[in-house]
DNA sequence: CAACATAAAACTGTTAACAATATTTATTTA
DNA sequence: TAAATAAATATTGTTAACAGTTTTATGTTG
């Protein structure tokens, strides 16, 4: 496995993008540069590459000469079409991959699933959340690369503001061995099924 | 009719925009951002932001360290996908809007409309392109605002590049004719099979 | 000549100072 | 006192210099 170096830029953007999914950065929040660059130990170039980021995921808002503050959670609406979007994508994906994905990586599906029932015992909910997205990214990019990822991620970390199912939900760890088994099994029907059951 | 006022960068983000999509900027081209900031009589700053925000888009791949390059098209099957995904979205936003909208707004989109068939007979196709989006980006706003925008923007500015059909079909126009016309009836069912046929 | 190591050039990443804009505070005026 | 105006402050936008990395060119050695 390998270790992912990030950069500088990256690591901050994932740790505002933690601080906005738990609601540490509440919406309306404003974010102010200099106090980031401080905050991070750099200067505030590397944090308008950000917030420039972040704004384009639509966690954040900008306005020209005044700055970004913290989006709100999407309206139900919304949340009901990103969802659709969502079960689109990720069918396209299961179906991609079903047949040629390896055993190496199922095992490395079942790894991430581990890492989430975890981080569920400890209650450690946004880690919880980076690890559910981390595994539905997993065959996502195997499925489609970078350009799938393009389409699915903006959907997805949009989703996760104020994001409660993941607190209350006892059946969730469950819910991805049985997208996984579904893969080792070939059986492209239950893997779809499982899918649609588990993005709501 | 509000005259927009657009920032520097925003204004250098278009231009790039129009050039990826038109192909005068070809798959794989690397950009300079010294060469950028030369053409654009700016610093490197700004240029840097709006390759950011390309990138974001999909439009450039970005490498750590070493820069971007245009991206490739989408491959047929994430064409496909983008289809139906822009279809979810445009009908939704079709039927969040057809109840409300005003003849005043409908108005304004016959005359995105008359842009566009102008641009088709000077067979200008990077302009009808942006015609084109702008029609369909008016009543999406219209129906979700910015957030709605933000879900569905990637997509469409995705899909373009290299969209052939912009320069064959000469129903083009007309297609967006019928839109409008269902919308004005009020006929849900018409507007959504009109939008169904005019994405593809 | 080819493979490898080294030096130079080109380019991206970062920083700090400066400019322009927006916001807040203080002052004036009716 | 309240509204309008002006000064001060804070914040974002931009620039140019510097640092670090990658790529290219050059040279060395087997």
């Amino acid at each position: 496995m390998k270790p992912k170096i990030l950069s500088v830029r990256d690591q901050i953007a994932d740790v505002l993008r933690s601080d906005i999914i738990s609601g540490e950065l509440a919406p309306n929040t404003k974010l102010n540069e200099i106090q980031l660059a401080e905050r991070f130990g750099v200067s505030r170039g590397p944090i308008r590459d950000v917030i420039l980021k972040l704004t384009k995921e639509g966690l954040l808002v900008s306005k020209n000469n005044v700055g970004a503050s913290v989006n709100s959670p999407l309206s139900p609406e919304l949340q009901k079409l990103s969802i659709d979007l969502r079960k689109k994508i990720e069918e396209f994906a299961v179906k991609a991959v079903i047949e040629s994905i390896s055993s190496d990586q199922l095992n490395e599906m079942d790894g991430i699933i581990d890492v989430m029932h975890e981080h569920f015992e400890k209650q450690e909910y946004t880690e919880l959340t980076k690890a559910d997205i981390t595994f539905h990214q997993y065959f996502i990019e195997l499925a489609g690369g970078e350009n799938l990822i393009n389409l699915w991620y903006p959907i997805v970390i949009r989703m996760r503001m104020n994001y409660q199912r993941i607190k209350t939900s006892s059946t969730l760890v469950d819910e991805h061995r049985d997208i996984v088994n579904a893969m080792r099994e070939r059986n492209v029907k239950d893997a779809i099924n499982a899918i649609r059951k588990n993005i709501k």
